[in-house]
RNA sequence: GGGCGAAUGGCGGAAAUGGUAGACGCGUUGGACUCAAAAUCCAAUAGUAGCAAUACUGUGAGAGUUCGAUUCUCUCUUUGCCCA
């Protein structure tokens, strides 16, 4: 190829997103008459600069929104900023910066850097989460989620990070760790705003089975996240010197109530009032609040218990009486606090009733032991009751659990009752970079909503955030305000940033409309969500909050003609590159290392032994990050997209590689030298032959790229494309028809212009080709073969191919295997048993 | 411990309905071009045996269903994720 002729990404690319800027080429507009696509990629927080994971995320996204307005539909594609946040907060403290200074730098590098990809998104109806016009729509919600009676404060025990002195939510603890300090967490309690989205615990759990494009094991997660269980609520009596009568408690297995040792409280249970001056118990929940809060820590812990003076009445056995405990391992907010202890049949109880002594009864046994006892640890499997009186024999659990409910419904000790695991929503953080809460208290402490012709509550500027604890609570002239002549104090509290998030697919909708967060007719176009696509480690919160938030905003109100915010959803994996260690331990990052021979690394600039590690994640924290910038700067837009999606099903971890990067963009540069190859064909007129061989091809070709397409197989499109090139390359050297040839041509670069939209723009456009294109039909005619390749197989194995016309007839079929020269041998002097034909594939002689 | 998924050449990975396993890419090897190198182009590339045609083995292991299994069923191993 001549040096002239190469092609030069950097003004072609330029070119091309100067013109899509300029004539606003992915604006959108409400349309009506046309069939709707909404593309929703999870928008990113502006932590400075772009990361491959956006370059892969954005790239499946664009080119799905580049296909569907091919296929003719009005596709909203927009993107926005997660603004709001602890890192902006923590960048301020450190470099005397403020937060919102520090966020908008950051959007406006990364808005740069998103532009140079060439993504086919809607800027107008960018949206930023920090700023005034987007979160006072925000507290608008909370207000009317409030009205509703959908939002309430509690004092509730909370994750406390003691470093970043700030509540956690229970996912942000990491084996009993705060997942950005590190830091061991402790327990606290705290007055905090809750949404109740527990109330919506079986809707959300049925929508599950509506969402028919979501991947099956994020539903999966949700359901267990949920966790819905069956079983029934018991009253304990209590004998003692207590005024203490009774105690509500939730099992899921009342049918072992024979099995009953102990009764277990949370240390918080309202009895514990009884000991509150007792400095043994005192001792005892000082040592509980060490565990977190989570269920895995509590787990985790080694069980211990405090014994109390009360007794409880087994309810099957009326003269029986089991001791009552204080345990660490009790919730106060699962149940009612309570749980009966049944060391035979859960490891838990097993465990807390070796420790304290505790008798161990045997109750259910294995289907195939007769004379099954529990001895060194708990048999929580299904079996057979026994040493259960009017239980014995029954199936455990299915039988025995629904018998056991009858029975305490009909002496009225239970009733049968649904529990979730599904707690409410803690929406309070002690911090100032997020959305203030519209709520203000008097002196006595008592709720003051904030009238909603004064929203927004603006954060006040030039705080300082170099002292520890809420910064908020910490500015008077803020905090102290009038309402109405009385004085009141502000929340200092911020809103959780997944609040945020949990409704900006809506103001993508309407991202103008100052009057409400949303623009009713526009959304009930827009949403749902056609296709959301992100990553997998949001599958339980950030979707959860999301579908419980359209519930609440929706509730009380029938005008939305939708419930499910996101109708498909795809997870795509992460961007993964090895990792580099130099002598002392430290991380290397790939550029500070070069490689010598064949897998043999040192440091560039001293030489040393570099050791390689196993490729992970891209993370700072290891170094082993590939800065997106560089890469489009040296290889162009197009061919990231290209490589970001060549190598592993996107729904797959991708591994960088130097080499496939380096592969990608030479595609690109062959494929403008085979460009302008047919251009020149093209206009040179050969024969009038038709071209058959070339429309097949071009035909398969569709379909293929379009099947792949519609299956989110981006890495088999790709391969596809290389096949083509392939194709091309060789048919070239063919006499060749130019009005075929220029028909095909075309098809084959508007499906390719997705993945490569500068590249084939200029391609197109060199043709005079680029106006209204849409996506090509496949002609059915040039689908269909003519020749076959039949398999021939002797016994299954495969000894030979034939090729001839379709539809063969059996018999015709097997005369030209008497002929196979090939089969000969395998065929003389046998007799056949039977022959197995597959029409218009394949014949299988038995012999 | 429970749930869900995965396992295919040196590597990443293809294979709609069971019907030619290994598409495509990377890497490797050989060749062309070059004084030389890079780039580019051509060819080979699952393993074993063979100059070759070809034969045998082969989709984590073992069994089963079937004329035929990477694909379906069962058991096991390893591994990933989620929950406990």
């Amino acid at each position: 190829m001549e040096q002239n002729n190469r092609y030069n990404f950097k003004i072609v690319e330029d070119k091309w997103q100067s013109l899509w800027e300029k004539n606003k080429t992915f604006k959108t507009t409400l349309d009506k008459s046309k069939k709707k696509f909404y593309c929703l990629e999870m928008f990113p927080y502006p932590s400075g600069k772009i990361h491959m994971g956006h370059v892969r995320n954005y790239t499946i996204g664009d080119v799905l929104s580049r296909y569907k307005t091919l296929q003719g539909y009005n596709v909203l594609h927009p993107m926005g900023w997660d603004s709001f946040g602890l890192p902006a907060e923590n960048a301020a403290k450190q470099n005397n910066l403020d937060p919102k200074e520090w966020t908008e730098k950051n959007i406006s590098v990364m808005k740069s850097q998103l532009k140079k990809l060439g993504l086919s998104i809607d800027w107008d109806r960018e949206i930023s989460t920090c700023s005034e016009d987007y979160y006072k729509h925000q507290q608008m919600f909370f207000l009317e989620l409030y009205e509703k009676g959908l939002v309430y404060r509690k004092e509730n025990f909370v994750n406390w990070d003691p470093v970043d002195e700030t509540v956690l939510a229970n996912e942000q603890v990491i084996d009993g760790r705060g997942w950005r300090s590190g830091a061991i967490v402790q327990r606290k309690k705290l007055n905090q705003w809750f949404f109740n989205i527990s109330k919506f615990s079986d809707d959300l759990l049925e929508g599950l089975n509506e969402l028919k494009n979501w991947p099956n094991k994020v539903k999966v997660m949700q359901q267990n996240w949920i966790g819905k269980s069956f079983g029934c609520e018991l009253n304990f009596k209590i004998e003692g010197n207590l005024p203490v009568n009774e105690i509500k408690c939730f099992t899921t297995r009342p049918d072992t109530l024979f099995g009953f040792s102990f009764l277990a409280l949370s240390p918080d249970h309202p009895i514990s009032k009884h000991y509150e001056n007792d400095p043994e118990f005192i001792k005892f929940k000082d040592e509980c609040s060490k565990t977190g809060t989570t269920e895995e820590s509590l787990a985790m812990a080694e069980k211990i218990g405090f014994k109390t003076s009360l007794k409880a009445i087994n309810p099957f056995k009326e003269n029986e009486r089991v001791p009552v405990y204080f345990a660490n391992f009790v919730l106060m907010d699962y149940g009612f606090g309570a749980v009966f202890g049944c060391p035979g049949h859960d490891q838990r109880d097993f465990d807390f009733a070796k420790k304290y002594n505790l008798t161990i009864k045997t109750v259910v046994r294995p289907k195939d032991i007769e004379n099954f006892e529990v001895k060194t640890e708990a048999f929580p499997g299904e079996g057979i009751m026994v040493n259960s009186e009017f239980l014995n024999g029954l199936k455990a659990p299915n039988q025995s659990v629904i018998e056991a409910i009858k029975i305490l419904q009909k002496r009225k000790i239970g009733t049968e009752k649904i529990n979730f695991r599904l707690k409410d929503w803690g929406v309070s953080r002690q911090r100032y970079w997020g959305c203030p809460i519209p709520i203000a208290y008097n002196e006595k402490g008592e709720i003051k909503t904030i009238p909603k012709d004064q929203l927004p509550v603006k954060l006040p500027t030039n705080i300082n955030l170099n002292f520890k604890g809420n910064p908020l609570d910490n500015n008077e002239s803020w905090k102290i305000i009038d309402i109405e002549g009385k004085k009141y104090y502000r929340e200092t509290d911020t809103l959780d940033t997944f609040v945020d998030s949990s409704w900006y697919f809506l103001r993508f909708c309407s991202p103008k409309n100052d009057k409400y967060g949303f623009d009713l007719d526009e959304i009930n176009y827009w949403m749902p969500v056609d296709q959301y696509i992100g990553g997998v480690e949001h599958a339980i919160l950030h979707l959860l909050y999301s579908r419980f938030f359209m519930r609440s905003i929706a509730y009380n109100n029938d005008k939305f003609k939708f419930k499910e915010p996101f109708e498909g959803l795809f997870t795509q994996g992460m961007v993964c590159h090895e990792t580099y260690k130099d002598e002392n331990n430290n991380w290397l990052s790939p550029d500070e290392v070069e490689l010598r021979g064949k897998h043999y690394y040192v440091k560039s600039d001293s030489l040393t032994k570099v050791i390689v590690g196993p490729s992970e994640s891209m993370s700072k924290s290891k170094k082993n990050v590939i800065d997106p910038e560089n890469i489009i700067n040296n290889y162009g837009a197009d061919a990231v997209r290209f490589f970001i999606l060549s190598d592993s099903p996107p729904e797959k971890d991708v591994q960088w590689s130097d080499q496939g990067m380096l592969s990608s963009y030479k595609f690109v540069q062959k494929f403008w030298g085979l460009h302008q190859k047919i251009k020149n064909n093209i206009v040179e007129n050969y024969n009038g032959k038709e071209d058959v061989v070339l429309k097949k091809f071009t035909n398969q070709l569709i379909g293929k790229i379009t099947h792949n397409l519609n299956n989110f197989s981006y890495n088999v499109m790709i391969a596809n494309m290389h096949e083509t090139y392939n194709f091309l390359q060789k048919h070239l050297e063919n006499n060749l028809n130019s009005n075929d040839l220029s028909e095909c041509y075309k098809k084959i670069l508007v499906i390719f212009s997705p993945v490569l939209p500068h590249l084939i723009n200029e391609c197109l456009s060199e043709l005079n080709y680029e106006k209204n294109n849409l996506w090509p039909e496949t002609e059915e005619k040039y689908l269909e073969k003519t020749n076959i390749d039949y398999v021939i197989q002797i016994n299954g194995k495969k000894r030979s191919l034939i090729n001839a016309e379709k539809d063969l007839k059996q018999e015709l079929l097997f005369d030209l295997v008497k002929k196979d020269k090939l089969l000969d041998k395998y065929l003389k002097d046998i007799t056949i048993k039977k022959i197995i034909y597959v029409k218009n594939r394949l014949m299988n002689i038995l012999i």
